[in-house]
DNA sequence: CGCTATCGACCACAACTGTAGTCAAAAGGT
DNA sequence: ACCTTTTGACTACAGTTGTGGTCGATAGCG
């Protein structure tokens, strides 16, 4: 059940989660100037990611159209809670000190984490 | 430069970071309960971290010390800001957010967010 | 002094990843 | 009705990772 996605196959999945329910070529045209992948390469990530779970197809003629089985929030939160347990021990403060450490946090984060803690406060 | 750590080397990572300068049996012994591997498993991870130039070592007798030449603070912060800019388009507020959705924040985490928060806004 | 336990060096090997090629079928232009 | 393009299915193949084995040297027990 771990639906373990890589790297390459997340780029995949960022794209679908923006635009959910189109096919191969409009997945290659969306990665490209950001990815610069062969269409093949294209396809055989989204087979696996077929493969594993985390697509499913929709036939549009001879052609698929892909839609996310997994919502990018589920796999953002999996993600945060990994790295979270693996490196942080499961302590939050730790984790934002070494973020604002690394690139500093601006004005706006700031000012939004201030008002998340105060809701999470009640 | 990359210097990719995998996550089962990353367990010899933290028993060096939390003792350096012990020897593969000691390591091992560290490991006993967690990981649940031969000393030929830790000695292979050991030979690739110090074949990566995560580890260096100091002969001792017949046998090696391995210390950490990344510190912890270093590869917290690299892999905290990599997921930030992987699955967070570079912002803390929204990955906070996924880690309080997650696994909910701790009174403690809280307030020790909200006293870091208030020494960034220096 | 000889034997055994241990060490590092080197080797093995399957699964997973990144990156793509080949192929047969079909869709669409002309 | 062809030829080109595009699609999914299948195949390839090297590098990385997890997991551990073999081997020759050696340190220490008896």
């Amino acid at each position: 059940m771990s639906l373990q996605i890589t790297p390459a196959e997340l780029e995949i999945m960022k794209v679908l989660w923006k635009r959910p329910g189109i096919g191969a070529s409009e997945i290659v045209d969306a990665l490209d100037g950001e990815q610069d992948w062969s269409p093949r390469t294209v396809k055989t990530l989204l087979s696996r990611l077929v493969e594993k779970g985390a697509l499913d197809t929709v036939a549009d003629g001879r052609r698929y159209l892909y839609r996310p089985l997994i919502a990018k929030r589920d796999y953002q939160k999996k993600e945060a809670g990994q790295l979270l347990d693996k490196l942080f021990g499961g302590r939050a403060a730790p984790l934002v000190a070494q973020l604002a450490a690394a690139r500093g946090l601006s004005d706006d984060d700031i000012e939004e984490l201030e008002a998340l803690l105060g809701r999470l406060k009640q």
